[in-house]
DNA sequence: ATGATATTTGACACCGGTGTCATAATGTCA
DNA sequence: TGACATTATGACACCGGTGTCAAATATCAT
């Protein structure tokens, strides 16, 4: 099987080999019937261009990266599979660099992922859509990046999210609407803006509905299942205990109703729970957690391909948008 | 900033270009006082090698693709972790690539990803290491590939897995020492060799306890949640009801609990449920489920590590590895 | 000191494409 | 038909490295 480079197509056509790279790249100023003839050899002798060499000519690699930190598993392969979609649309590939936002290390791990494989651009999901300091450091690198779900506030890059505070308020309503008047909140991981969102979402509505806000219901986890547990043995101790917790994301509530159901407490007559993401656990147990789903795929799918599009073409207008998160009830919450 | 080449980094040293070359790659016949040299204009410059340049020069990408069809994220990203490991140690990169085995599109499709993105080598995960027609096409394509997870019988390619049949074996056993003589089953996807392997592992030991295998107590699912809670059901059905329950993955483990729980069933007083994997989900649930835990970051993190040593020197020996399964055991079975 | 051998070094082509620019072919209009 | 604008094409350098091979230098035995 021998190789068929640009060289022996131009050869066997009878043409330049720049005149072969121009039927290539849909380049103009090419005759129709050259261009036929060309795209004909192409056929003939299956040739498919190197894009290792492409990518040294035109200094770009196809390649965009996904940075990541994050400790929902489904919430990662959900971004993966959103970037992917994007990515082969448009002929690129996904390159996966999960690495840890603490650290004085964050800036030179990037750093060397950009110099060992030239990166077109780069999909910042959170915490790291959330990281000035990082931000700041590609800028001055002139990569191309977007944000995924990110809080900051920065005119001059791609940024698609969620609407986690209406999310939020969304489902504190419905409890509020069930009955519910002490709701314990748990909070994601500070680094996370998602975190602040989604509490004020919290507080909003119990504010519209005259509830007053006591800081006791508060407890502060960081999204992973571990802290969820944390938080729910303080939350199931108190005394009274909340009639409902609204943890910030599906495994803290997976915690708190495994815990509750260790106590022998009924879910959802002794005690309503709620999530939030619509994380694959939260239909896997039983009952089935009322949470808020995002559109996770779709997020990044819009950001990788707006990404793409302003490394095709730098002057399209920056993307920002806001997507709509959604309620799904299950059987984890009942008035009371 | 402006860009630091070898030309510059050459020039700054005043030696040739191939002689920065040879220091770059450590490569024998320079002296070490040139050496020295250029190793200080390396810092003093930042020089940092253009992968792309290297590649096309080299005809290597420096990236090793993840072909999968799974539907475990968790087991997804336990692979990309385990890869991502051998990945960096090398300063290789990895590039995912999902797709489904079923269709003809199949090897189109893989055909079109080596074609676009030059990869080195392939890791095969489950089920596409257990796919024979894929095999066959790979080697006609001369790519490196490593299987993991595969029962495939084939000396020419590096190999690592789990020893599926030992866990289930052991997990059986586990359970027919508490007691449990009606034991069900649940199977995998029949594309996987390991739903055979688990299967075996389950009716040797039932035959090694001198326990009749009983064709009833068997049902077919395909390690999804949704293919778990059908066959909870056919099994929740039976009468007399088994009074345990083992099922090929953690998924659908936790589909017969969610639907015995559902029941009013306790567990595991009215009935013993098993899963395999030790799935996050497995300890998320109450009550936790006992399962066999598998090295799976290991595997793949051995497989790819032995795959870059096949790709860097071709005379190496097949790596060929069987790791050992490990029994977890929690609150999901008890003594009946 | 001399020739023979081993080590170090660099010139140059090459990997497979793309960009620039000059030139050839074609079209347009008076 | 000639003068000029427009379109099509190719020669050649270049992207930033690596491979080949010959030349230059160092090492060694006699």
């Amino acid at each position: 099987m021998k190789k068929v480079t640009i060289n022996s197509v131009a050869e066997y056509a009878g043409v330049s080999k720049k005149t072969v790279s121009r039927v290539l790249n849909n380049e103009p100023n090419v005759s129709p019937a050259t261009r036929e003839k060309v795209l004909k050899v192409f056929k003939e002798l299956d040739y498919k261009p190197n894009p290792i060499a492409r990518g040294l000519a035109r200094n770009k690699s196809f390649i965009i990266g996904c940075l990541y930190d994050n400790p929902s598993k489904s919430y990662i392969t959900r971004v993966q599979s959103g970037a992917l979609e994007a990515c082969h649309k448009f002929n690129y590939n996904l390159l996966i660099h999960p690495c840890e936002l603490r650290g004085t290390e964050l800036i030179e791990n990037v750093g060397q992922l950009l110099t060992t494989s030239r990166l077109d651009g780069l999909v910042l999901t959170p915490p790291f859509s959330d990281s000035q300091e990082l931000i700041d450091y590609l800028k001055t690198q002139d990569i191309p990046y977007a944000r995924v779900a990110s809080a900051i506030q920065d005119d001059s890059s791609i940024s698609v999210r969620s609407n986690d505070e209406q999310g939020a308020f969304e489902l504190t309503e419905h409890l509020i609407s069930l009955g519910h008047k002490e709701i314990a909140f748990i909070k994601g991981h500070p680094d996370h803006s998602a975190t602040e969102k989604r509490f004020s979402g919290y507080r909003n509505a119990l504010s519209k509905h005259g509830i007053d806000f006591n800081s006791h219901l508060v407890a502060e986890g960081n999204f992973s299942y571990h802290s969820g547990a944390d938080s729910a043995k303080e939350i199931l101790d108190l005394d009274p205990m909340p009639t409902a917790v609204f943890a910030s994301n599906d495994y803290m509530a997976a915690a708190v109703l495994k815990l509750a159901t260790q106590r022998q407490l009924k879910v959802p007559e002794d005690i309503s729970i709620a999530g939030f993401d619509n994380a694959p656990i939260a239909r896997h147990i039983w009952p089935g957690l009322t949470t808020i789903a995002q559109p996770v795929e779709e997020m990044t799918r819009q950001a990788v391909e707006q990404l793409i599009m302003q490394i095709s073409d730098p002057s399209t207008e920056v993307y920002q948008k806001v997507l709509e998160a959604k309620l799904i009830t299950r059987e984890s919450t009942a008035s009371r």
